[in-house]
DNA sequence: AGGTTTCTTAACGCTTTCTTTACAGCCTAT
DNA sequence: ATAGGCTGTAAAGAAAGCGTTAAGAAACCT
C-alpha cells in the first residue's frame, strides 16, 4: 500500500524537494500549485496526505483547508514560513492535522506523515452512529435508546445515557470507578463508588431484560463495571 | 464529559503551566511525575490525551510511549526541550501523535490538543493484552479468565485475580512470601504466609485442571511460589 | 412561582470476599 | 522412626462491597 501525497506548492525549488522526499520514502507524489487546483485534484485523485504551503498566491491555504473539509476526511500537514501562533491556531482549528515550521527536517516531515498515514488507516470506517450491543441499541446522533425484538424507545435521564454510552464505547473492558466518576463528571469526581451504584442500578432497571440478574452491564467486585456486547 | 489530560512532568512550574492552561481551556488534568506513575494511571483513570515530557529521571519517555501503545490508543503529545530529529522521529514512530518543541505557545499546545481530541473521537478499542499460561489465558482489560481447552470463563476474586496476574507476570520465576504480600497488601502487609496460602489454594481450585496436584503455580518450599508458563 | 424531572446522599439487607483459626498430611533432619 | 516445620484444606466469623429504596436537594421546564 503505498500512500498517495498531494503537494500543494507554488515553489519549484519547494515543489522538486517534497516530491523527491516523498518517493524517496516509496510514495507517490502529485504536484498542483493553487488552492483551487488542489480542490480540484482532491475530488479526482486518491489523496492519502495533502502536504500544504500557506504562503501560496491567490486564495490563501486556510480556504484550502476549510473547503478540503467539507470533501474529505484527507489528512492535511501544513508548511510554512509564516510561523505565528494566529497561523498555526487558525490552521489546526480549521481542520489541518498538523502544521511544520519551514524550514524542517526531512526525516521529521517523512516522520509526521508516517502518523498521519497511521492515523488515517482506523478512517475508513466512519464514526458508527448507531451502538449495539445484546438487544439494546443506541443513536448516538438522535440520543434514543432502544431495548429488546420489539425496540421499544426507553428514555434515559442525561447521567444514565452518558454512562451507557460511556460503557459502551469500551464493552468488554473493565472501567474502573474512578474511569466511571472521571468520565461523567470530571475532577469534580469524589472518588466514593455510591453514585455510580444508583445510576447503574436504575440503567439497569430500563435496559435489562431482567435487572435483578443482568447481562448487560456486569459489576466486577473491587473494580468498576463492564458492558458485555 | 470534558476531555481529561494525564500529564507526565516532573518539573513543577512546569505541572502547574500545563494544569492552569489545560483547566482554562475546561479540561480535567492530572499531574503524575514519573513513567511508572503514568502507566499506572492510564490503567485506573479515563484519559483522552497524555502530555508527556521526555526529560523526566529514571525511565526515558520513549519507554512510556511504547508501553502505552500496549495499553490504550490514547492521544499522547510529547513537549519536550531535546529538539534533535532523533527524539523526534523515534517519538513519532514509537507512537506518539504529536511533538511540539520547548519553548512552545500556550495557545499552540492548545490547538495541537484540540487536533488530537478531534481525531481521538474515531476509534477508542485498544489492543487487548492477553497473558497465557499453559492451560489459562487472561485477558487484562477485560479482567476474564479462561480455563482449559473449551476456555471455560472463570470469575476470580480481586485478590485471586492480582495474585494470578502477579505470577503471570514474573512466570518461570519464584516470587517469595514477602515479595507476594507486599505486591498485593503493599506495606499493610504483616508478614505471615498463611493469608497468601489461602488464597493460592482457592485460585488453584479454579485454574488448576487438578487442584490436588497442580501444574501452573508451584510451591517453593521455605521460599514461596512460581508459575510456570 | 409551581410542578416535574433528575441528581445526590444516606441507610439497610444481602451477598461476596477476606481473614483467621484449626488440623491433617508431607517432607526433612536428627 | 519421630519430631518439627512447612504446606494444603476446610470452616467460621469478620469485613467489605453491592443492589436497592427512599427522601431531600437541585435543576429544569413551563
Amino acid at each position: 500500500m503505498s500512500a498517495n501525497i498531494l503537494i500543494i506548492e507554488d515553489d519549484p525549488a519547494m515543489q522538486s524537494f517534497l516530491v523527491t522526499l516523498c518517493e524517496s520514502a516509496g510514495m507517490s507524489a502529485r504536484v498542483v500549485d493553487s488552492v483551487d487546483a488542489g480542490l480540484k485534484a482532491l475530488q479526482t485523485d486518491m489523496t492519502d496526505i495533502c502536504l500544504l504551503d500557506l504562503g501560496l498566491p491567490g486564495r490563501s491555504g486556510h480556504e484550502f483547508i476549510s473547503a478540503a473539509r467539507t470533501l474529505s476526511k484527507v489528512a492535511i500537514i501544513v508548511i510554512s514560513a509564516r510561523n505565528t501562533d494566529f497561523d498555526k491556531i487558525t490552521a489546526l482549528d480549521a481542520g489541518a492535522d498538523d502544521y511544520v515550521p519551514k524550514p524542517f527536517s526531512s526525516g521529521e516531515l517523512l516522520a509526521r506523515i508516517r502518523v498521519a498515514l497511521r492515523n488515517g488507516t482506523r478512517e475508513i470506517t466512519a464514526p458508527e452512529e448507531i451502538l449495539r450491543a445484546q438487544h439494546v441499541c443506541v443513536n448516538l446522533s438522535s440520543r434514543q435508546v432502544c431495548v429488546g425484538a420489539e425496540e421499544v424507545l426507553v428514555h434515559l435521564t442525561p447521567t444514565e445515557f452518558n454512562l451507557l454510552i460511556l460503557l459502551m464505547k469500551h464493552s468488554n473492558k473493565v472501567l474502573t470507578y474512578r474511569m466511571i466518576g472521571q468520565a461523567i463528571w470530571g475532577n469534580a469526581y469524589s472518588g466514593s463508588s455510591e453514585k455510580i451504584r444508583v445510576h447503574i442500578a436504575q440503567l439497569r432497571q430500563k435496559i435489562e431484560l431482567n435487572p435483578s440478574s443482568p447481562t448487560i452491564v456486569i459489576n466486577e467486585p473491587g473494580v468498576g463495571y463492564r458492558l458485555v456486547a
